[in-house]
DNA sequence: CAATTGATTCAGTACGTACTGAATATTCAA
DNA sequence: TTGAATATTCAGTACGTACTGAATCAATTG
């Protein structure tokens, strides 16, 4: 086996680590370094064949890949088969994943607590008296936490290399 | 049931989800919850009731929320058994979290990735050049990622706010 | 020191998610 | 329209993580 198919094993096994501890399952983000990494687009065969699972995988990752937008299908002329490839920039790739985390923990979060604060005020000893406080804070936290996305949203990635420059 | 309790039972029910959706096990969240809630510490029976899981559970919970460091152990003069509190402080919870995520997940796929580079320097081919531009890409973003890390922990929270309502 | 209370450990198990592969559907060329 | 190539679906299963509860350990008290 050559180097640079050893380098692509290390990138899918470590970038699918990663993935996994973001709430993206393993697989799915080896499909997506796979699709990364490589130039031109991939077709489900070399994906199974590249990452040794099986047809069905494939196909289930790559329609969650899609579903998140990560990832296109794409019709080469003169191929009969699909063919599939991804953003290939980061930023913009970090992007779609920041919004669909927040779609996902942030706004259900932010509904919830909000919830429970209503119930709590409808109590009133000492003792609710100091929960609703803590979770008033917390939902401050997660509301920021929001905020913090939104900025992100707007920024293109030089502003936000600037901006951390400043701080450091 | 009284809606305190009803109250309370959201809360857990909730910050579990949340958890468990930022790699933190659904019952380390829910027990994180629970005291994070309450004014008084509390002791692995009271959690147990409160939560209707095993005495074991409640156990290795702790334990690992000791580990993170967001949990103490603390006597109370007069009581034979341990009770237990968290950090109250959001912001101080915050910062807690994002370190250890930092440790489990930035500082693992930033060596990965540096490895995975040096690695493609020794090939000559163009399509590791390609991905060699990609992976470098990557990297860049992780490193980001760490260096936002520094950022947040040196900053105190009105500082967060004041920079945030800047970008809105 | 025994007895009692409480904490910890861990083998066994439950449970949920991810994966396989065969059956089925779809697409396209002849 | 048929057959070949490709994609999708999904029932069954593998696999890993989380949980239980009994056994064990530790601490405290009389």
């Amino acid at each position: 086996m050559d180097t640079y198919q050893q380098a692509k094993d290390k990138l899918t096994l470590h970038w699918g680590e990663m993935g996994a501890k973001w709430g993206i399952n393993r697989t799915m983000a080896q499909v997506h370094a796979l699709l990364f990494a490589s130039e031109k687009p991939l077709c489900a065969e070399e994906i199974m064949d590249e990452l040794q699972i099986s047809r069905g995988n494939v196909s289930m990752s790559l329609r969650e890949l899609m579903n998140w937008g990560i990832v296109t299908k794409m019709h080469i002329k003169g191929e009969r088969k699909e063919f599939y490839t991804t953003e290939k920039d980061v930023w913009q790739f970090f992007k779609i994943i920041s919004q669909e985390r927040k779609k996902r923990e942030i706004d259900p979060t932010i509904n919830a607590l909000r919830d429970v604060l209503r119930d709590l005020d409808t109590i009133d000893t000492p003792e609710s008296a100091y929960t609703r406080r803590q979770v008033a804070d917390l939902l401050e936290l997660v509301e920021t936490g929001d905020k913090l996305y939104h900025m992100i949203e707007k920024m293109d990635y030089p502003r936000v290399m600037k901006l951390i420059k400043q701080f450091l």
